[in-house]
DNA sequence: CTGATAAATGAGATCGATCTCATTGTATTA
DNA sequence: TAATACAATGAGATCGATCTCATTTATCAG
C-alpha cells in the first residue's frame, strides 16, 4: 500500500534519500536514516518487488519445471532446491508437466515471460525437446535435472544413469542371479528409463547373461501384476527383476506379496531413484539411491552460477546402491540341484 | 529482450496501438494489427510480466507454504494446486517452513514484497501464530490448508480431523480391539495431531474404554519401536495403534515386521492422510484418507473467490476410511510381544 | 575565514506495459 | 455536401523503486 514516496513525504526527503535509507544506508546522514525508518514504521511501508524487479531487470525468482509432484523422487528434490533457494534470497515458481510437451511449452513460455533469471528443468525428452530447442536461442539460463546430458547441448544434473542400472544389476548377478528382468513405465515417458534399460542390458551381457525385453507397465507410478506374469512361469521364470522407478517396485513388491508370491523369495524385486519411504519398508526396497537432496542443491548452485555468468558443465552426481531386504539370493528351483 | 516500444517503432504505430493489438485487438484495424503482429513475430517480442504486474497491481501470483515437501500428503495436495492455478492462469510461488515459525514469518514477508495475490498456508500452529496475526492486519486473502479452522479467524479447507480420528478409532472398535493406542510425532509440531488425538480420545470414551497416553515418536515422519515397546507388553500390550500420519505408520509397520511382529497379527497399525503409496503396499495400510488432490482444487478455487472480493468460509471436506490390510481382528494377547 | 574536497541530498529519467483523454480519420445520414 | 457519430490512433501520465547527475551542505586545510 504505502509506497516509498509517501513514506518519503513524511519524512521530508526526497524518494531518492528514502530509497537509500533502505539500498545503501551508509550514503545517508543517521539522522535522516532516522526520519525515514521511523516514517516506514508508520505507514507500513513494504518495498515492492515487482517494481524492483522491473527496475533492476532481475527477479531473483526461479522457475521450476518437474513431470509430478506426485513422485517423492521430485518432490524431494523440490524440498532441497527451495532450501537452497530461499538461503540465497530466491524463490521458486513451481510447475508440473505432467510429462506433456505441450503442456512444457506453455509452461516454459510463461516463465520467460515473467522473467525467470533462470530455469531448473526435468523434461520428457531431452533430446528432440521442443522446449529446450525454443530454449537454446534464449539468454535465460537453463539446467536440465535427472535428463541425461545427451546432445540437448545444455548443462544437467543427476546421476549417470546406465552406470547406476549397470550396477544395480551387477548386484544382483553378483548374488548369483542369472534370469533377471527390467520393469519399466510406459517406456516413452521418460529418456531416463530407456538408459537405466541401457546399463542393464550392458551388465547382463558383461557376465554372459541374456537380457530379456523390457516389460512395460500401463502406469509409471504403479505395477499391474498382471503384464510381467508370463516371465515369473516356466522354467525361464525370473529371479529377480528391476524396476524402473520406486514407486514401480515398491507397487510390485505388494502385488506380488498380495498374490502369493514371496519377496524376496520367490521374486527378488530392485527399486531406482531412492525414495525415503523405501528404507522403512518391509522387507526394505533394495535400491540405486539418487542424491535427491544434493541433486536439488546442485541444481540451484549451478543455475546461480550460470546466472552469474559463468560456464558450467557440472559432472554426474555419484549414485549409491542402497542394500535392501527385497532382495535376496536366488532360490533353487525344482529343475536345478542346488550345490550352491 | 524486445519491448513493446520497438515493436511499435517497428511497425509504424504507438505504443498504445501495439498495445492494444495484443490486449483488446478488436480495437484495432485488422491491417494495423497485423502490421504489429508481424513486427513483434521479427522481433521475437515476449511481453513483460513485471511491467504488467506493477502497472497492473495483480501478480496472477499465489504464494504456498507448507510445512515440508518430504510428506506425500503435503507434495500430493500441491501438485493438485498447481494444475488448478495454471488453469486459471496463475503461478505458483511454492516454499516450504520446516514448522518454524520463524522461517513462517520470513516467507510470508518476502511474498508479500512479491505482492502475491493471494497465499494459501499451512502453518504449524493455526492458534497462536504470529504469522497469522500479522497476515489479520493485511488486505492479502489468505487461506489455510489441513489447519483446523479454530480460532485463527481465516477459512480453511480441510477434513474435520477430530471426526476423522474419531472414525478411524472406532473402525478398530468395531473388529474388537479395546486397547488401542495412538502414536505421534513430536506433538508441538502439529495442531491437526492434537486433534486426531482428541478425535481418538472421544471415541474410546464413547466405546466405555480407555483412552492410553499419546506415544510421541521423536520425529514426525519416522517411527522408533523402542518408545512404542512398552506399550506392546504384558497384559494391556495395545492389539491396535493410529498413526497420525501415514510415513508414521509405513515405518511402524516396517519396523515392527523386521523386529518379527506381524501385521495385523501381532497388532493393528493405522495411519492417518490417505498417501497414494498406502495403498500399494503389502499389507496395505488401512488408513483416513484426506482428499489431497480435492483439498488443493478446492484451495485454489476458494482463494480466487476470495481474491474476486467474495467472502469464503469453506466447509469441511469429507474424509474416508480406507480400508486396508494392516488392520485386522484383534488376537489373543497371548501373541503379543513376549520377547524380552 | 575562505577555497577546496567530500558528503548528503534532490531532480528527473528509466524499466515496460497500459490507461485516460484528446485528436485524427472514416462512415453514415439528412 | 455538410454535419454528426463513431472508429482508430497518439500523446502523456502512471505503477514504485532506483540510478545518474547536478546541486547543496558539511568538513577540513591553509
Amino acid at each position: 500500500m504505502a509506497d516509498l514516496l509517501s513514506v518519503a513525504k513524511l519524512a521530508g526527503v526526497s524518494r531518492a534519500t528514502a530509497a537509500r535509507a533502505f539500498s545503501s544506508p551508509d550514503l545517508v546522514r543517521p539522522a535522516t536514516r532516522e526520519k525515514v525508518f521511523n516514517a516506514a514504521q508508520k505507514l507500513a511501508f513494504r518495498p515492492n518487488k515487482v517494481a524492483q524487479q522491473l527496475r533492476s531487470k532481475a527477479t531473483q525468482m526461479i522457475g521450476v519445471m518437474v513431470p509430478s509432484l506426485d513422485n517423492p523422487v521430485f518432490a524431494e528434490q523440490l524440498q532441497a532446491m527451495e532450501v537452497a533457494a530461499r538461503a540465497a534470497g530466491y524463490s521458486l515458481i513451481v510447475t508440473t508437466s505432467d510429462y506433456s510437451p505441450s503442456r512444457e511449452g506453455d509452461i516454459v513460455e510463461e516463465m520467460l515471460r515473467q522473467r525467470v533469471d533462470g530455469l531448473v528443468l526435468t523434461v520428457a525428452e531431452a533430446d528432440n525437446s521442443a522446449v529446450l530447442e525454443k530454449l537454446r536461442l534464449e539468454k535465460t539460463p537453463c539446467l536440465l535435472v535427472y535428463n541425461p546430458p545427451g546432445n540437448s547441448g545444455f548443462p544437467s544434473i543427476g546421476v549417470d544413469n546406465r552406470a547406476a542400472s549397470a550396477d544395480a544389476t551387477r548386484h544382483l548377478i553378483n548374488l548369483g542371479h542369472k534370469r533377471i528382468g527390467m520393469v519399466a513405465g510406459p517406456l516413452l515417458q521418460s529418456d531416463r528409463a530407456r538408459q537405466r534399460f541401457d546399463g542393464y542390458c550392458h551388465a547382463m551381457g558383461e557376465a554372459g547373461l541374456i537380457a530379456r525385453p523390457l516389460v512395460e507397465m500401463t502406469r509409471h507410478t504403479q505395477a499391474d501384476l498382471k503384464s510381467l506374469t508370463p516371465a515369473l512361469q516356466g522354467p525361464e521364470a525370473l529371479s529377480a527383476v528391476i524396476c524402473t522407478n520406486d514407486l514401480l517396485a515398491i507397487s510390485l513388491m505388494g502385488e506380488l506379496q498380495r498374490a502369493g508370491f514371496n519377496v524376496p523369495g520367490g521374486l527378488s524385486v530392485m527399486g531406482f531413484d531412492g525414495i525415503a519411504l523405501g528404507k522403512h519398508l518391509y522387507p526394505s526396497l533394495c535400491t540405486i539411491e539418487q542424491p535427491r537432496a544434493k541433486i536439488g542443491r546442485a541444481a540451484i548452485h549451478t543455475l546461480l552460477a550460470m546466472i552469474r555468468g559463468e560456464k558450467c558443465m557440472p559432472a554426474p552426481l555419484p549414485h549409491a546402491l542402497r542394500k535392501g531386504e527385497s532382495v535376496g539370493i536366488p532360490t533353487s528351483r525344482k529343475s536345478t540341484l542346488s550345490t550352491s
